[in-house]
DNA sequence: CTGGACTATTAGAACGATCCAATAACTTAT
DNA sequence: ATAAGTTATTGGATCGTTCTAATAGTCCAG
């Protein structure tokens, strides 16, 4: 029998609450009933129908039901680089946020690429995504997003948010990050500390760098603009910003860096240049990714949990769903400073100005 | 206008193809072929259908369109560890083959848990998911997937597979891979050669020793099974292995590992022991993720091109949903040998024993 | 001016579920 | 015995789209 069901499958269409509601002698209704397990139906003929299911092999078709029911089990994540591992971390987290309040993601990575974001977010929501988590892609306009408010589709924003966009958001507190980073070099006593990575005008680069002149301002020393070095947020980039910074006629004790990959390359590079990181030159990364603790010496690092921003955000979208009348929210998380290595006392002769 | 539409929106149903064909004086059916770009539309009623559109902002309703029409452009994509790095390229790769080909993505993370994977998939179905791309989590049997066959749902494994099950898959060579690795350290004269990490049982680590064994076997060299230190892939798992392993009475020169992660592990252990990686002690990893050039030394490794394998997989998959009768495959890549600087020449006097 | 070959449009029945109001089958109260 | 109240079940309309077959309308040939 399980052949002959079998073969039914193969050559006729799908097995529908139709054919279970007539192998078990009920009505669909009776049907539907028993599938959301309604007291409504007697013990005896909830069995006979779940044993018509089975036999049949019947598979519920969740997209019929949605577009009955007029509602969604679908959230749509938009990222911009899950290959960097702290956004793969962030999306499992939201993921399983979401898994656990019974829906399922429609999952895309834009690859810093606004157009394909746009595409993505397009098909997504005629696909009817309950809502929204976004990553915006560097470069992506206000406008665009903003539009969702329109569609009225509720959107989160995480790690990154569009200024003027009025959408809710989770992100780390990163000036915050960047101070308590620049503070912890102070206190070893630097005096010439390097900002390196990041892209100039992006919203984040510009927060961290905050971050780092208010500390410096605070302890009263002026901003060197030389120290400032943008450079592309991988190793590549790092590398480039520290040549250029161990260049300078006045070059830095010590590095801050716009993120973990950044120091990555500017460990390499300054190991390459002949500088013992640690005694001769201290670095902080940005993140604390998995690979902070194996670099040599260790990364000292600031750590933003994207575990807590997946499970906050999550959180955030599913009250907007529930309740999209609630106004917009932005949520901002302390991070805390990781010490590990990378860092020592500022040189002496150097050290005082 | 724009503001009494947004008006409508807000206090009524959504817009649909009805609303647009009384809006624009036409039928449901013409609008519907508008849609599509049907060619049999006369211009000027398609002028005036879009403007009609764009007027109402009227949303288009995939799951609505893929009830009525029984297809699905909707793909699962059902993954172990999006964590690893290399997993994470993998996905993003396939994402990108799947949306250039009309599909959105479904993801989801198992964490290795068997059960939350039989959860998902079986949601994904739910969902109506035209196919799966599958990386089982450990522990998976094969049982519970083969069952997919009978739903008749196309699923091809990628990156892991399932002993027995009739399943298309796209896998690289690991038996090669470390069979290259081997042969290489065989080459700089070691003969003590150590395999850390990996878990017993597993398909994969079986076959990655398989080719450690071949070459070893190859050059004349017995097995010694105290060099097989299974272990956790995570760092942890390598600190621990390699850690037993020098513990021997005849401790390795050199070591395998299971993967990238797990060299890390093994490289900060070997650090801490005493022990420069390369002259001292050699060091291969697998996988080639990012991190592995920024350690210290820079990680020998044995890459498996993560994008390569998403891509072919992708085509795999929609080969088999084009033509579901076609004959599960099996794709198997070839890896490469990426030299860096963890490897030195066997230290003199352990080289012959 | 009837028939055939077009072109452009359309009504109505699907797709697979759920919701609503109605009904049937039983109790229990009066 | 009838009304009223439960309990269990059901038919039919509905969600937003597409498909099929039919219908107009136009043009030309015979």
């Amino acid at each position: 029998m399980s052949l002959e069901t079998q073969e039914s499958n193969r050559k006729g269409r799908r097995v529908t609450v139709t054919d279970v509601a007539s192998a078990a002698g009920v009505s669909r209704s009776t049907v539907s009933l028993v599938l959301r397990d309604s007291p409504l139906v007697k013990r005896e003929t909830r069995q006979r129908v779940e044993a018509a299911i089975d036999r049949l092999g019947y598979v519920y078709n969740r997209n019929a039901a949605n577009l009955r029911r007029q509602t969604s089990d679908m959230v749509a994540m938009v990222i911009n680089d899950l290959t960097n591992p702290f956004f793969a971390e962030l999306a499992v987290s939201l993921g399983e946020a979401l898994e656990a309040a019974g829906y399922v993601s429609l999952m895309a990575n834009t690859g810093e690429d606004p157009a394909r974001q746009r595409r993505v977010m397009e098909t997504m929501r005629e696909h009817d995504a309950a809502g929204f988590i976004l990553s915006p892609a560097t470069g992506t306009e206000t406008r665009q997003v903003s539009a969702m408010i329109d569609w009225s589709v509720p959107v989160i924003q995480v790690m990154r948010w569009l200024p003027g966009a009025r959408l809710g958001a989770v992100v780390p507190d990163y000036a915050l990050g960047m101070r308590m980073a620049a503070e912890r070099l102070l206190a070893l006593g630097h005096r010439r500390i390097a900002f390196l990575g990041g892209i100039e005008g992006n919203v984040v680069t510009t927060e961290r760098v905050r971050g780092y002149r208010a500390a410096l301002e605070a302890a009263g020393i002026a901003v060197d603009p030389a120290l400032i070095v943008p450079a592309a947020v991988n190793p590549g980039g790092g590398v480039e910003a520290v040549r250029t910074a161990l260049a300078l006629e006045r070059p830095p004790t010590a590095a801050l860096c716009f993120s973990d990959v950044v120091a990555f390359g500017v460990l390499d590079a300054s190991a390459a240049a002949g500088l013992r990181v640690g005694p001769d030159f201290s670095v902080i990364g940005f993140d604390d990714i998995a690979g902070a603790r194996h670099t040599l010496p260790p990364l000292t690092t600031v750590a933003v949990y994207p575990q807590e921003l997946g499970r906050r955000s999550a959180a955030a979208l599913l009250r907007r769903i529930a309740d999209p009348s609630e106004p917009p929210q932005q949520e901002i998380l302390a991070p805390s400073l990781i010490v590990r290595g990378s860092c020592g006392p500022a040189p002496k002769g150097e050290g005082r100005q």
